[in-house]
DNA sequence: CATAAAATATGATAATCATCATATTTATTA
DNA sequence: TAATAAATATGATGATTATCATATTTTATG
């Protein structure tokens, strides 16, 4: 009688598709939004057949549930060390924070980029299952905002800078990717620099 | 013969139960997005049935554009007479927006409110026939807080702005309609009060 | 290598979808 | 009121959907 030889590691064989099935999904989210991608496709883009999917998750709320914390995730584990590398080169935090996440390399990238920007809107509509991990993101990302922006900035402010990033990348992402969505870009950057970062530099 | 007797005006038989889709449409994109409503739904809640459908529009998408412009238009009718109501109270223009478009009630009303704050996140997703119009309308918005603006602020700050108003009320319905979403509304005001309202009042 | 277990693939179901052809109803005109 | 035109309803098509049951393959164990 053998108990339990499953590794948690990577070495097992089914997490590591679940693993697979995820980060595809994790793109395909912030590329077609909650409503844009069925089992099938995910499953075919993942390079599997569609009828395994259930193996790995419960139902396609469950998966768009943990489709969204791998987007955090990945997308938080990208950024991570353009912000240590613009802050090593004399950015204040902040102002590392607001320039990466209205750059134009954000903007033409929805798919590794923010999905809280990514899926703003159908957030509301998601049933609780989904909406509940995705406002868990959203106070994440509202913290991190908290700790980059300056001392003398009351911690309120950072709901308000969350907002005005995801909208200015939105919106640009509207205009599709012209010298208009540039230009919100770049005029939203400088406005929250100027109101919250003249302290320094 | 008889040549053209097709009134223009809403006499038209016709042209009343286009209005009367439209109209629906137009409530119906703001709650569950533009990937969110289907033709016979559409029908089905406009008391009519599917079939009669492509009498009105050559496709879904066609549809789509014109429940945008639509909704955008009846979002204005709404708004314009709180709006000069308080500015008759004294409130400055720029105020008046604000307040009417992060208050309680806007963030409950999805359905008749701001149609760019409902779908922001959908409208890059959509073929060119569709997105155009939201675009069309992101300039009208975006052209309405340029006139609300205060004289001594720059009209670029225009489009920054509406990505705050947008962010906003989006990120707040994201919460729910509980004391976390309210909060977010009444921080954000505050923040865009007092950057750009402190000259008067 | 043979057997057991685990993982994935095949195939099916019933529902929903956009779209169109045709029938029926309603409105208009003579 | 009869004839005609316009508007809407009925019904069908083929594609796509989430989900599940079962078969096949792959992996691990003796």
């Amino acid at each position: 009688m053998v108990i339990a030889m499953k590794s948690v590691t990577t070495g097992d064989k089914k997490a590591r598709t679940h693993d697979l099935i995820l980060d595809t999904a994790a793109k395909a989210i912030r590329r077609g939004g909650y409503a844009g991608i069925s089992v099938a496709d995910l499953m075919k883009e993942a390079g599997l057949t569609h009828g395994g999917f259930y193996a790995h998750f419960a139902s396609r709320n469950a998966m768009l549930a943990e489709a969204m914390d791998r987007a955090a995730s990945r997308s938080a584990e990208a950024i991570a060390p353009k912000l240590q590398q613009a802050v090593t080169q004399g950015k204040t935090p902040f102002r590392a924070l607001v320039e990466q996440y209205l750059s134009d390399e954000h903007l033409a990238d929805a798919e590794q980029g923010c999905p809280i920007a990514a899926l703003g809107s159908e957030i509301c509509r998601q049933p609780d299952e989904v909406r509940a991990v995705a406002v868990r993101q959203m106070q994440s990302l509202r913290d991190a905002i908290s700790r980059a922006l300056p001392d003398d900035v009351k911690a309120e402010q950072a709901g308000v800078v969350m907002a005005t990033l995801v909208g200015s990348l939105q919106l640009a992402r509207a205009y599709g990717d012209t010298a208009e969505g540039r230009s919100m870009l770049a005029q939203s950057c400088a406005s929250l620099l100027q109101q919250f970062d003249k302290v320094k530099q």
